[in-house]
DNA sequence: TTCGGTCAGCGTTCATT
DNA sequence: AATGAACGCTGACCGAA
């Protein structure tokens, strides 16, 4: 039962979610933020304590503490690294 | 003795085989990518040299080499190569 | 058994910021 | 530059034949 009333949120942020992502009920910017975080090796640091608010509001003010939110929540890079060049 | 051996083993990928499809032993998802090749008349053209590695992992790099692997291991719509293969 | 249909989850695109 | 909404494709699974 709350597992039902926690399939619609976002598993980083609490914002509505777009389905399963990389593991995870995830939105469909977080979905995008992990995706292009682990695509471009990208490493980020926090201003402050590693401790900032990670909602649908404040999610994009510290990459930092979002990315590490994807990686707490559970998700995973599953084949990000196979490239898929379609034309 | 050698045909089981390689029953196992999809004929275009090397992938995990799901049975014989269109005439040859093929994992699930060149199966579906004949299928959705054929039935919407699709083409492709190759970027590079018509020589992409299709394998595993990079079968979904290069459409058009996916098909024409397709298409070297004998691969046919509606099976019609078993009609030869019945005797 | 192999067939075609299905659709969750993946990758890509691109208007918006 | 990055974001995220929308779209196309993949492939594991399923019932039909």
């Amino acid at each position: 039962m709350d597992l039902l009333m926690t399939e619609g949120i976002c598993s980083v942020c609490g914002d509505k979610s777009a389905g399963k992502h990389y593991g995870v009920a995830a939105c469909y910017g977080c979905k995008g933020f992990f995706r292009r975080t682990i695509r471009a090796k990208q490493t980020y640091s926090c201003r402050f304590e590693q401790r900032c608010l990670i909602d649908k509001d404040q999610r994009n003010a510290c990459r930092a503490c979002r990315f590490q939110r994807c990686l707490e929540v559970g998700m995973e890079p599953e084949g990000l690294f196979s490239f898929y060049l379609l034309w």
